[in-house]
DNA sequence: CCGTCATCAAGGGCTGGGGA
DNA sequence: TCCCCAGCCCTTGATGACGG
């Protein structure tokens, strides 16, 4: 078929079908397809597109059970949720994993129980492993054996079924580049999932020291990677093919910096210092970036080219001067001298977000919007806009005196984001006797109490409409250990 | 007692260069 | 085209210091 006669019958089947069958049918790439449809205008044909078109011959069903439904999904061109309708349909059993590498330390069969299987995906695997009094690895390969998702507590790139099926039927670049994620991402779940590259050979997971596979979720992928000489990405790698989830942190330890220690920095890279000076490559970068020095490398003689200036303001500062080999202030720069407005991250900051800085505190504007507190606040102190400061003078309306001593003090002061302090000198200024509840009825709440140390400080704080402090405070003082994600 | 800020550790994710 | 990997950014969460 010769490209005049393809690209018309190509065009007029946009919309008709998936980007990507259009692709594979007519050798085109699915981001060019994609933009031809986004061109004309053309919605993307359902995920749904083919649920009436699945044939289920005899050969089709006999790959039920013989493989992942995820897998058997993407032969036949349909979703696994169809795949695995049709199989307990026919009662065929789901596809079970070969079991784990034996690692020395199961060292004995364990007879599970129904109660004790439902418990599997439900916490981290040691937590459960804790539970039950038992080896995190008989949890691990008793849950891959089951088939059951590990559990997880963050997983940025939400995969759909529509995208995993797509894994593996172009090449790992071309699905980075439709769905706009990285392709290492890419790589990382096709090998996870157990599926070739498109050209059909197989990705191997990376073989670690059998020693290493136990030490997975014990020690943290970056000691791990660093003891063993090994790059981050291949323990990360095996360790969510396994689904085991990430270690505990480390204690942390302080560094004193010295003027022989901060000449050091911008003069290697930022992880060969660490390794010099015994730290982390992280608090390296943390006061390099402090005082103001480049990284090792970069140069503040930078010719500027038509195509980067281009991007000015498109990326963050930063990525652009990772991008160009240059140091974050010639890009900020160029940038400013261009009267072109930054963009901070993946965030692009509205002039009524910027309003809104510094009217409240910087993690509940970043409630509202959606963010981190972290980013609100290195936006606030980038744009030199002073925190947010509970303590200031109120004004005392009828209405206002009228509820002391109605509500507790602290959430009074907290609907009107003062301090607690100001409510209650308020309140016996005017001799009027405090509300007999207050904010440590939280505590008094045995079901509360409960709670503490079974979550992260700041969950649980949002759970109680409380401060982080409050509740660590609360915590320290019953002995009870932080929540660790991963703790045993 | 509680809120805020600064600092640090760590994981998820991305970029780009080099090699097969 | 894919793989490998160093280096980096962004985000989350814990904790000490400080102040109201």
């Amino acid at each position: 078929m010769s490209k005049t006669q393809t690209e018309p019958e190509l065009l007029r089947l946009l919309g008709e079908h998936s980007d990507f069958a259009l692709a594979a049918r007519f050798g085109k790439s699915p981001v060019w397809v994609r933009e031809q449809r986004e061109s004309r205008g053309i919605e993307p044909v359902s995920r749904d597109f083919n649920r009436q078109a699945i044939d289920w011959t005899p050969q089709a069903d006999a790959l039920l059970g013989t493989m992942q439904d995820t897998s058997v999904a993407r032969r036949l061109g349909t979703s696994k949720n169809i795949v695995g309708y049709r199989r307990q349909q026919l009662g065929i059993a789901a596809y079970q994993r070969p079991p784990l590498p034996q690692p020395r330390l199961i060292s004995n069969a364990k007879q599970w129980q129904a109660q004790e299987d439902a418990l599997l995906g439900t916490d981290h695997d040691r937590v459960i492993a804790a539970k039950l009094g038992i080896n995190i690895w008989q949890v691990v390969n008793r849950r891959w054996q089951l088939g059951i998702e590990a559990y997880m507590t963050c997983d940025r790139i939400v995969w759909t079924d529509e995208m995993e099926g797509y894994l593996g039927v172009v090449s790992d670049s071309e699905f980075a580049s439709y769905y706009g994620i990285s392709p290492l991402s890419v790589r990382m779940k096709r090998i996870a999932l157990g599926i070739p590259t498109f050209t059909g050979e197989d990705s191997p997971v990376p073989q670690l020291p059998a020693e290493v596979y136990e030490l997975l979720g014990v020690w943290t992928d970056v000691r791990i990677a660093a003891e063993y000489g090994m790059p981050r990405v291949n323990v990360r790698l095996v360790r969510m093919v396994l689904g085991i989830e990430v270690a505990p942190k480390s204690d942390r330890s302080l560094f004193s910096w010295d003027k022989t220690t901060e000449a050091l920095l911008g003069t290697d890279s930022d992880a060969n210092i660490a390794a010099q000076l015994g730290v982390t490559a992280q608090q390296v970068s943390h006061r390099r970036k402090k005082l103001s020095i480049a990284p090792s490398g970069y140069s503040d003689r930078f010719r500027w080219k038509k195509a980067q200036i281009a991007q000015l303001g498109r990326f963050s500062d930063a990525v652009l001067a990772q991008r160009f080999r240059c140091s974050k202030a010639v890009v900020e720069k160029k940038r400013k001298a261009l009267g072109i407005r930054a963009k901070n991250g993946a965030h692009r900051w509205t002039k009524a977000e910027i309003a809104q800085l510094g009217t409240d505190t910087d993690a509940a504007i970043a409630a509202t919007l959606g963010l981190s507190p972290s980013l609100v606040r290195k936006q606030r102190t980038e744009l030199d806009i002073a925190p947010f400061r509970p303590v200031r003078t109120i004004k005392w309306s009828k209405n206002r005196l009228a509820k002391l001593g109605k509500i507790p003090d602290s959430d009074f002061a907290y609907e009107l984001k003062i301090n607690p302090g100001t409510v209650t000198r308020k309140r016996q200024e005017l001799g009027i006797a405090r509300c007999a509840e207050d904010h440590r009825q939280h505590w008094k709440d045995p079901r509360n109490r409960e709670l503490l140390g079974t979550m992260s400080d700041g969950a649980l704080a949002r759970k109680l409409g409380v401060t982080p402090s409050a509740v660590r405070l609360k915590r320290v003082a019953m002995g009870i250990a932080a929540f660790e994600p991963s703790n045993g």
